[in-house]
DNA sequence: TGTGAATGTAAGCACCGATTACAACGATTG
DNA sequence: CAATCGTTGTAATCGGTGCTTACATTCACA
């Protein structure tokens, strides 16, 4: 792409075609290079963000000559929606496995949990977010797979409070509104944190989970703490 | 950059280096070409994203040779964060503007129309938003007019919700995490507008404003409700 | 009237995504 | 066992890009 610099001519394999019938060497199959290059995409986005993937760079990684990803990826696009896919199955993974912890009798409980793991995870692969997120980088209704995926996790939050509201933890409000809200609060303040905003707003690196924590508390607080129907203002 | 296409070879001027000395025809200097390329510049935003800007387009639009640029931005980057300098001054200026309506007397009613102006600037000017908020394509820290621009709105809205308290309109919370509370809340409202995850949750253009504004309300509802100190989940 | 700084052009580098023609495998058949 | 054919790699190439350098032109000021 954009002169991702880093590449000295380091030592490139002397492209001898193959050699002859040296099984061990260097097969002129691959085996697998699709998954290999899905990898060094990955690697490559976490090393510089999404503008850093190159098909030229992933293929180089894989000791590859610059046309053969294109034979398992129609386009760039093609190989950072594949890169998205897999994020988007580490993501789901992991928001599963948190919610499995969590009592199944406290519904808003619950509800804390999911948050808290969304942005503890996007936290943690603060480039794997950006690339689920961005459609720039994955159209998700193109690819079926991931977006049940998404569709599910959407379908999961909304059971999830209208188990909330049934059980009576939530004052009298718009149930969807309450879900768009939750959903723009923990986007935006994974975004704002890999945007870089956070200095901005005297949040440190040390604070900023804690912060995240709180933030939610104090959503989920007022959702909850309603004591009359006179929330509208 | 990457396959912006769009470049039929339209006519470009016949190059004739200059007309010996016909005054009107095209100057050898073009008068204000920085200006002109960021206009340009911002244009591909607008059409196409952040990443459809190339200096080389620019240039074209501005009548120029792909060099010529260079004289005035010593890089790409320098002409995104001159674009972006442009941007943070005209979204300043809407913030002021819908501030300067709001009544005084009504500090949270102050609050709201801030979150208002930001979401309904952000949500009509998407791509410039996106260039503004984004840490790829602009510095904040390395610009000082922008950066002081940011703090003081940060400052701005630190003051309304400490007028807001003082008035006893909000319940007993932390008022640093309201803050980012809220900011998180408008800031992922806006970047799912443009990241183009509103349908997914079943919000369709038409309603988007609206759905702002509700989404406003109810966390506004969330910090001004809360009856007692019980605030800590 | 000169002269130097400012600002344009032209040419060229390295890198990129993408396409094409060709070569080497490897599995399926006769 | 051997011929074949689809798959998957290579090599060369195209146009586009950011950026640099050498050179040309013009403007403003001494």
């Amino acid at each position: 792409m954009r002169r991702p610099a880093k590449s000295p001519p380091a030592g490139r394999r002397s492209a001898k075609p193959h050699p002859a019938r040296a099984p061990a060497a260097k097969p002129y199959h691959h085996g697998d290079l699709r998954r290999v290059l899905i990898d060094a995409a990955m690697q490559l986005v976490g090393e510089g963000g999404p503008e850093a993937v190159s098909v030229r760079e992933a293929a180089r990684r894989a000791g590859v000559s610059p046309g053969a990803p294109f034979r398992h990826f129609p386009s760039r696009d093609a190989l950072m929606n594949a890169v998205a896919e897999e994020a988007q199955r580490r993501f789901r993974a992991e928001i599963e496995a948190a919610l499995a912890d969590a009592p199944a009798g406290d519904p808003l409980g619950r509800f804390r949990c999911l948050g808290i793991a969304y942005l503890r995870w996007a936290m943690k692969n603060p480039t794997h977010f950006e690339i689920i997120s961005s459609r720039r980088f994955f159209d998700h209704d193109r690819s079926a797979g991931v977006s049940s995926d998404n569709a599910e996790l959407i379908g999961l939050t909304e059971r999830i409070l209208a188990e909330a509201f049934s059980a009576g933890q939530l004052g009298a409000c718009n149930l969807k509104q309450v879900q768009i809200a939750g959903r723009a609060l923990v986007y935006g303040f994974a975004r704002m944190h890999i945007d870089g905003h956070m200095p901005r707003w005297g949040v440190g690196e040390a604070e900023v989970e804690q912060t995240a924590a709180d933030v939610v508390d104090l959503f989920i607080a007022g959702i909850a703490g309603r004591a009359a129907p006179s929330a509208k203002v």
